[in-house]
DNA sequence: CGTATTGTTGAGCGTAGTCAAAGTTAGTGG
DNA sequence: CCACTAACTTTGACTACGCTCAACAATACG
């Protein structure tokens, strides 16, 4: 067994909405978990595999997409360390989505029988699971409406805050900076517009004095501005206090 | 109690991809459940809403939605009987979103208390119910890529397959003839579309002789080439076969 | 230091939006 | 059963947001 101090940040996560007892601390530490690191750019999961284990995002980031037929691609979230970026296999037999790193990381990944087990075993545990993917299924619906309702400014504004506001949770923010994790290209492949119009909408925030951003690092400038333009609301997350 | 019946509709849904022991109907059957019809346009639960029930569609077709500050809606999903409408509510406290009926219908409501605790009982039927959400949640992401990178003509294809398909899997197809639940208000509003368009690119579908829509009713001509108008592979609904 | 990646700029275009009005259908009540 | 009304669908003219293509600049990285 892999010394377990690597799953703090998921127990410091999952402890902010419930109470884990030391039996489902250790139930989960004494799974058989393997850590692994990844380059930038590298593919965790391809659609279409049944991955036979799960994966814990532990440094880096990550995002899901899929491949539209003209070779056009959607990204359809962005995972930050403490997150599992493929809980759906657990169940489901197939993915139907890739997972792709965003930068170089590291991942602990776990046989999913095995957690599947843990989970049963320990209901604490299944629940948070569970939790996980439904806070997942409220974020892919708040990007539906991102991209189906709102015009290019506000889009862009609304996915700054809401990575500003996840990481700022999990601890990975300094007063107002944040490691960015996206190109541009890949910032307009989850915002559903060309590289093109997203540097000129990033021009016009940074003219604005919302948002400062180069080379990976974003310093928000001015919250309350930015939250208005990206009509953001973090009722979604579903963040514990 | 009520009589159990209603429920048939579910356990064939279920059933498909796990066998249910006569103990895992029997518990679900006998929860408190309480129907009750409601009318077209109602809402079955407003965003913000901490509902104390769960909701399983009984009768009828049902939307969730949400509204964006300038008054537009963006409808995130679409539900047809057989299927819960607001499991997450189970676990997460507040709604991030409204339910509101499509058309007249039926519904079943279970305290969420008594339906985890079967559910941890269970755990079939706990399985089943994060099997529910984890397959709303791929459908969540297809939308994302629908509104985001596909065209108009493309998007409203796509969820005119969709529909079809998961309704011809519940068997509540004829012969490629479906209900449609919505007006083309509605499409819009799930496409991430104008009224206007989508009703120019509904006679475009016509006059191609892919489909036949008038008055909430669909009947597919083309099955092929709808597929290939809108890109539509249903590996994502991860159907039982 | 050289090369690939990422970011920036400009000009022209097209898909989908806007606005407004008319036509059609469904639902309701007399 | 018909008349009336509200909801839904259709049409036309005009507009605009974001896309395309292409070239160039800046930066990271080996």
């Amino acid at each position: 067994m892999t010394d377990p101090s690597f799953l703090a940040p998921l127990f410091r996560r999952w402890g902010k909405r419930t109470f884990l007892s030391e039996a489902d601390i250790q139930a989960l530490q004494s799974l058989p978990w393997t850590v692994r690191a990844f380059e930038r750019d590298s593919y965790l999961i391809r659609e279409g595999d049944s991955p036979p284990d799960c994966r814990l995002l532990l440094q880096g980031f990550a995002c899901r997409h899929k491949i539209v037929r003209d070779g056009a691609r959607q990204i359809v979230s962005i995972h930050i360390p403490s997150e599992f970026v493929d809980l759906q296999n657990c169940l489901l037999p197939e993915s139907d989505h890739s997972v792709q790193a965003l930068t170089r990381g590291e991942m602990g990944s776990v046989p999913k029988a095995a957690l599947m087990e843990v989970a049963e075993a320990n209901p604490k545990i299944g629940r948070a699971m569970w939790w996980d993917t439904l806070i997942d299924s409220s974020v892919f619906r708040e990007w539906v409406v991102n991209v189906g309702r709102r015009d290019a400014r506000s889009r862009i504004a609304h996915l700054i805050c809401e990575l500003a506001a996840r990481m700022e949770a999990c601890g990975l923010g300094d007063n107002g900076s944040y490691d960015f994790p996206l190109t541009q290209e890949k910032l307009a492949d989850a915002t559903g517009l060309t590289p093109v119009h997203t540097n000129r909408v990033l021009q016009s925030l940074r003219k604005d004095e919302l948002i400062s951003l180069s080379f990976q690092s974003l310093k928000v400038l001015d919250w309350e501005r930015l939250r208005q333009v990206g009509e953001f609301s973090d009722r979604y997350l579903h963040q514990a206090a």
